[in-house]
DNA sequence: GAGGTTTTCGCCTATGAGTCGATAACTAGG
DNA sequence: CCTAGTTATCGACTCATAGGCGAAAACCTC
């Protein structure tokens, strides 16, 4: 028997395929998701998540971060992650389509140059959205936000250093709910999530002593260990 | 401008689309994944996940669904969620391929009767497995073992009734350590997620207190709520 | 230097995980 | 029937981490 190669039939039925990016960022004082204004049928006027097709010579991956160059800088976005892949018979009225998104999120001192059809939109408020573009945001958010508690992600959404009581904003508008600054520091502090650094800031403040400046130890996400709460017996 | 409707052209390239299971089990003490000998060319005599096509009118869930009842009885599924989309351009030899896999769970007490060519491996002395199948089996025992923590997802591993003795066997298999059962009873029954039943049983025991049979409360995935660390300020 | 403002620190509480030994509840054998 | 052996279960303890609050620190402006 012949050794398969490339070319050979593979007798599995083929899909259109979009890639979708619901980019999340916190936008004053409050979490804001990237959304496009569709100019044609169908759903024209709605908003969409920005994405696309996938050429033949990219990846998944490589298709979205393509498509966004359009709307922000690639570099803008600071984490990049799949979401879920939706194949429901009629998502596009058209033609079966199926579509893999992405949750990316840009950092809250990045101002991108946004199109003219394109706006942030608070996550609280959302317009009625294209498709069921509205299902994968819920899923990013709820995501994020979990993340939030057992990950880094948060360098994620912050500049690359920042005050205390700025990253106490930032954590409350992305989670929705006030937290405590001295709490907020001491759990990221332990877990090595955030470190000081020696110099002090006082830009958004009126009067009143200098606040430390953090950063983020690591730009790559990794998990805080023991969320695991079932431990191995000693 | 006409509305859009059936037909009109999407304009987004298409890629055959297959799906793929990752069904885990406990079988003899040890986590377990259902693996099938592929007979043909690529990777002829390889070990691969079970799985094919997407029919037209088949969403993905209902299409690995189809493919499973031929080696496992649907029933025996406990749980099915999905797990990730793979896109390298060369992962199938042949052709491009997109590959969505869902990870499945079957209870340690049914014994389906499995095909020939189909044989549980044991997760922690994997054979060499054909395309990019591994990487979806590491994925897969990450997010059981992580889900174990913080959902009920244990149901979907455990006998509809068991004592705790056998369900801290079923937790340390699946977890790859060994656990207390004081411990875990604790937690679990402080989370409502396993009940005492009235009745005792004595079975795998030598003489010794019966024990009492316990049960899990819900057979859906629940979430236990604060396992987020960062909580509302009150 | 005094008063106002904001950050930061130390000490307290609360909660849930994890351990260990004592006791309960059975079986089997004399 | 009593005793030894075996296993399950419970209660009391320790420990780690989250969360809160007020006092002190460290700046500003007048």
């Amino acid at each position: 028997m012949p050794e398969a190669k490339k070319g050979d039939p593979v007798n599995v039925p083929s899909y259109p395929h979009e890639v979708l990016a619901v980019v999340l960022s916190v936008r004053d004082d409050a979490l804001c998701v990237l959304l496009w204004k569709r100019g044609r049928s169908p759903f024209r006027h709605r908003w969409a998540l920005p994405g696309g097709g996938v050429e033949p010579t990219e990846r998944l991956r490589e298709a979205i971060t393509g498509h966004l160059a359009a709307k922000v800088d690639v570099r803008d976005v600071a984490h990049l992650e799949q979401l879920a892949t939706h194949s429901a018979i009629d998502r596009d009225p058209r033609a079966r389509v199926l579509a893999t998104a992405y949750l990316g999120l840009v950092p809250s001192d990045v101002r991108p140059n946004l199109p003219a059809d394109t706006a942030w939109h608070r996550v609280d408020e959302l317009p009625g959205t294209a498709f069921d573009h509205h299902f994968f945001i819920e899923a990013a958010v709820a995501r994020l936000r979990a993340k939030l508690s057992y990950t880094n992600i948060g360098f994620a959404l912050a500049p690359p250093e920042f005050t205390i009581a700025e990253l106490r904003d930032l954590f409350s508008a992305a989670l929705g709910y006030q937290l405590g600054a001295t709490n907020l520091t001491r759990v990221l502090t332990r877990r090595d999530v955030i470190v000081p650094t020696e110099r002090t800031a006082t830009h958004g403040q009126s009067g009143g002593r200098p606040a430390t400046v953090y950063k983020f130890v690591a730009h790559e996400l990794t998990v805080t260990d023991p969320f695991a709460v079932l431990r191995p017996r000693r």
